[in-house]
DNA sequence: TCGAAGATTGTCT
DNA sequence: GACAATCTTCGAG
């Protein structure tokens, strides 16, 4: 039995850090349960914090979706690292997405963030996206998420175990208020069902066009 | 060295 | 719904 002043300190940061252990799983199942945890971004300016609302899994090299689909490179070589860092890059020049790395090490697969309810540091989060006319819209998409916590190049390859960049426990989303769709964005492997988020959000980006 | 593509977003019509 | 912004990466020549 933990000291009560443990329990309650844990409860404070919403939940204990997910361990590198975490992410040495299958991509989908890893997908599945970071529904509902906690995105922790500390920088000069301040701390944010969302929940996770949307993700979607690219599987590795036989999945033609994933960045790995063509081997490993300098962009793609964070996906052939341990499970449990973060995999940053740069889309259309513009904007950043960012991924967890999951499955053993030299298997290069990831789970990309795509929405977080906005918790904490909003007042930040709204000074870096003041294009966001709702608090729902400020982490609404994986650019978006990025913009609002500060995430960029400098967390490729982080550790998410550790500060400035983590993901906390949260409250787990039972089966019932989840949905499973094709990937959003991707032009190969469409039709493959590996998108989650919770049913209903208005946090979750775009519905899939058709 | 050059050109094309890309896991997006915001604005305009 | 269409389209521009903006830049890194990679393949072709």
């Amino acid at each position: 039995m933990k000291p009560a002043a443990v329990r309650t300190a844990r409860r404070r940061t919403s939940g204990g850090t997910l361990p590198a252990s975490f992410y040495s799983r299958d991509t989908e199942i890893v997908a599945r349960e970071l529904l509902g945890c906690i995105v922790e971004c500390r920088g000069p300016r301040g701390l944010t914090r969302g929940r996770i609302v949307e993700t979607e899994a690219y599987l590795g090299e036989h999945d033609p979706a994933c960045h790995a689909a063509a081997g490993r490179t300098k962009r793609t070589d964070p996906l052939y690292g341990p499970p449990g860092i973060a995999y940053v890059y740069l889309i259309y020049g513009t904007h950043w997405c960012f991924n967890a790395v999951t499955r053993p090490e030299g298997l290069p697969s990831a789970v990309l963030i795509r929405a977080l309810e906005p918790i904490d540091g909003l007042a930040l989060m709204r000074s870096r996206r003041p294009a966001a006319h709702r608090n729902v819209d400020l982490a609404s998409g994986p650019g978006k998420l990025c913009a609002a916590l500060g995430i960029d190049m400098r967390h490729n390859r982080h550790p998410l175990t550790r500060p400035p960049l983590v993901i906390r426990r949260g409250n787990p989303v039972a089966d019932d208020a989840v949905e499973v769709t094709p990937r959003i964005g991707i032009r190969k492997a469409v039709d493959w069902p590996l998108r989650w988020f919770v049913a209903n959000h208005p946090g979750v980006s775009r519905v899939p066009r058709r």
